[in-house]
DNA sequence: ATGTATAGAACTAAACTAGAACAAATTTGA
DNA sequence: TCAAATTTGTTCTAGTTTAGTTCTATACAT
C-alpha cells in the first residue's frame, strides 16, 4: 500500500489541512517529513496522487487535498505508536499531596487539592492514590524516614501486617503497621523508642495503605 | 488546498455572507485581506473558484458564493491532543537500571540499557543519571532497605558525607557513605553490623552521588 | 552494475502587489 | 422611465516573492 515515507508525509498532509485548513507547500512538507529537499517530496506526492490517497492542482501553490486515508498502518508505524504507547504507560502521574502525617490532624482536613506529587505510573493502579511527607522519626526501622513522601491508596480496609495511615478518635493521623485482634487495634511503630498502642477499633478508622515511598537526597 | 491568502479570503466571504446576507464587493475584500488593489482579489476569487469553493456568476455584482469550506478538526480535539502531546513531555524520565547493587561486580559491566525505571522527572536535574537495585541492609539505618530503587546522579567527585556508588579495585560497587581523609578513603556503611572500610585513594573510584530512592509496597 | 533514495541547484510557473484604465452593472433622482 | 452618477467587476502592465518542477550528482544497498 505504502512506504513509511508516503505514509508519514499523508498524515502530515491531512494533520496540517485540518489544523490549518490550507495545504502546506512543499518546503514545509520537507521539513516535517526530515527531507532535506523538495525534490524527494515531489516524488512521494507524485506516489500519493498515484495511489489516490490526495488530489491535486498540478503547478499550483498549496493546492492538495486528501482523498482518503489508508486502512492500515505500516508495520513501522504501529511499532512506533506501540512504543508511544508504552512511554505513557511508564509516565508519571500527579497525585495530590496532602500535607504532612504524624501531626495529630485527620488526613482530610489538610486536602488541599493543589499541591501535587509525580511518581512513577507503575506505582499508582487502580484506585484512588494521595501523598504525604513523613514528619518523624517512628517507622524509621521501615525504611521511612523523616522528609519521605509516602504514596497512600485510599481505602478503609487493610489486613494485618501492612502499614496503613490510621486515624484514631477523628483526630490523629500516623502511619503504623496495622494488627487487628478481635475487637482491638494495634498501631505498631517501626521504632524502639516509641510504643505500640492499643484502640478499640471504633476509634481507629484506616484511611489508606501505604504503596510506594519516594525520597530526594540534596 | 489553499494558501493563506485565499483562507483568509474565503473566510471572510463566508462571515460576510452569514452576517449580511450578501456577498462582499472586491473593494470590501480588498480592505478585507489587506490589498491596495482590487486585481489581487480578483485573482484569489479565481483560485478559489478553481478549487471549488465558491461559485459566481461573472461580471454580476455581489454574486459570489462559498459551495464548501475546508473541513477542520473541532479545535476541542486539537487541543486535547495538544495535552496528550504535553503530559508526553512531563512525563516522568526513563533511566537505565543498571542492576543490583553490592552483588560484586561494576557497574558498567551490567550496564544493560534496555531495563528502565520511570522516575519522576522532578527527581533528575542535569547530569546522566542511572537506577540501581539495593541488595543487602548495609544501609538500612539510612533507610535504604534492601530491594530499594535507588536513583544515582553520575559524577567521579563527591563530598564528605555524601552517600555514593562506590567501586573499588574495578570489581566491587557499593553503595556507602563517603569519608575522604588524605590519601584515604573511607566508606562507612549504615549498619552496626558493617564495619567501616579503608582503601588508599586510587583504589576507590567513585560511580555516582544519591539523588533519589524510589520503594514500593506490594 | 543496477535500482533506489536523496541532496542541491537551476529553472519555470504561480502567487501576490500595485496602479490604472475601462466596462458593465446597479443605483439615484429627475 | 431614462440618463447620469456611482458602484462594481475586468483587464492590463509590471515587478517581487513564493512555490513547484526538473535535472544532475551522489550515496547506498542489493
Amino acid at each position: 500500500m505504502l512506504t513509511q515515507k508516503q505514509y508519514n508525509l499523508l498524515m502530515f498532509i491531512n494533520k496540517y489541512t485540518r489544523e490549518t485548513g490550507k495545504s502546506p507547500s512543499f518546503d514545509e512538507m520537507k521539513e516535517a517529513v526530515g527531507l532535506k529537499s523538495k525534490s524527494g517530496i515531489h516524488a512521494l506526492i507524485n506516489s500519493l496522487e498515484e495511489r489516490n490517497f490526495i488530489r491535486r492542482l498540478p503547478h499550483k501553490a498549496r493546492a492538495l487535498e486528501v482523498v482518503r486515508m489508508p486502512r492500515f498502518k505500516p508495520q513501522a508505524v504501529i511499532e512506533e505508536e506501540k512504543k508511544r504507547e508504552e512511554a505513557l504507560q511508564n509516565a508519571s502521574v500527579a497525585i495530590p499531596l496532602y500535607g504532612k502525617i504524624a501531626a495529630g490532624t485527620p488526613i482530610e482536613a489538610i486536602a488541599d487539592e493543589t499541591q501535587t506529587v509525580a511518581v512513577p505510573f507503575e506505582m499508582v493502579a487502580l484506585g484512588q492514590y494521595y501523598a504525604l511527607k513523613i514528619e518523624g522519626d517512628s517507622m524509621i526501622d521501615a525504611g521511612i524516614m523523616d522528609g519521605d513522601t509516602v504514596i497512600i491508596r485510599k481505602q478503609e480496609q487493610a489486613d494485618n501486617g501492612k502499614i496503613v495511615v490510621a486515624l484514631v478518635d477523628n483526630c490523629e493521623a500516623t502511619l503504623k503497621i496495622l494488627k487487628k485482634e478481635a475487637a482491638l487495634v494495634h498501631l505498631i511503630p517501626c521504632n524502639e523508642n516509641y510504643q505500640i498502642r492499643t484502640f478499640p477499633a471504633e476509634r481507629v478508622k484506616i484511611q489508606g495503605v501505604l504503596t510506594g515511598l519516594i525520597r530526594k537526597y540534596i
